[in-house]
DNA sequence: CTAGTCTTCCTAAGGTCCATAGGCAAATGC
DNA sequence: GCATTTGCCTATGGACCTTAGGAAGACTAG
């Protein structure tokens, strides 16, 4: 038998493109046999399961926002860091919402660790170090950050602000200057 | 044959409490037909298919997601209301883990428009009419607190603040009170 | 170069779930 | 009391996940 050359990395990506076409929940290890040309037990050499490869394309996810977002911040500080940070997060969101999706599922805690997870966390310290909030308050704003990208990226993607006019990219503008001046007048404990 | 009594409301019931205990991905029609003692082929009499199941639970979990939050703002103004309002929404979210991932299903256009969706948005309009923000700085408003909301329950649900020690209803205060003085100082367009 | 080993792919098979078709019997309505 | 409707059944098939065991290509040591 002729060797299809499949390798994790090609099925990680593979599976990332598929996420991005047709939605991470639909990445099976069958449509990814069909489109190497193999039988779909002949994937089980390259994987452990189905619940592996979708862990790998989560991965995948993380580094690649990760370095998205630490290209959009670098030489920038205080509300340019923010917009740029907050900037790169949605427009990869936008791009590859099936990635995205995956960078959002519940990674057990070891592979957590050897995640991007923390690049993330330590580059939403970075922009707040303009704003001088002490701790506990920066952890608490590192929380909310995340909250609004996260959840202002999620409604979007799933259409909530689609049942009115106003522009989404205004309000995201409007919004980032709202938590702008909330880092500003960050109510200290 | 004994007839066991099954009717849409007690699946849908039967779904939402299945949602809570295992994940709203793991409420199956097989599984809703071991619970109620029939074939599964059976439940087709009273559902469509496996995705109306679903539906029924994101409606079921939108109309009390609705209704809690209604009674928690009820007479209050303000930051009142705000604090009142996040409260019972994350509340709902830590009691009914399965029905708040339900809640956030995509609904086609029809069924989202008889779902309790527009009720919430209403009552988010409520909270801000104490700091009358004229439009569009109203809806961009709206459209933050439901990502704040929204993504701190996310995240705090998937185990993204586990991480750190900082305690996260501390966090979740800070947030609002971070959250009221945006909407106070909201930066006029 | 050859023989052994590892890797990649296969067939076969069993499990879960979703869904439809067609039938029988209990419940309901006139 | 009889016809209709409704609730449940069996049978069947498709999609997906996974394991076991085997064959043949690819690598490696002697």
């Amino acid at each position: 038998m002729a060797r299809a050359g499949v390798t994790v990395e090609r099925l990680t990506r593979a599976a990332a493109e598929l996420a991005d076409e047709v939605g991470f929940d639909k990445v099976t290890v069958a449509a990814l046999a069909r489109q190497f040309g193999v039988k779909e037990a002949s994937l089980y050499s390259h994987i452990r399961n189905a619940h592996d490869l979708k862990t790998r394309v989560t991965l995948l996810a993380l580094a690649e926002l990760a370095d998205d977002v630490a290209a959009a911040v670098a030489g920038r500080a205080g509300k340019d860091a923010l917009v740029a940070f907050a900037g790169a997060y949605r427009d990869y969101a936008k791009r590859h919402p099936g990635r995205y999706a995956a960078a959002r599922m519940e990674l057990d805690r070891e592979t957590a660790l050897r995640s991007a997870g923390g690049r993330h966390a330590e580059m939403t310290r970075a922009i707040l170090r303009a704003y001088e909030l002490p701790e506990p308050d920066q952890t608490d704003a590192v929380r909310m950050l995340g909250a609004v990208f996260h959840g202002y990226v999620s409604l979007e993607t799933a259409g909530a602000f689609q049942h009115h006019p106003r522009d989404v990219d205004a309000s995201w503008a409007s919004t980032l200057d709202a938590l702008d001046s909330a880092l500003r007048n960050w109510p200290r404990s």
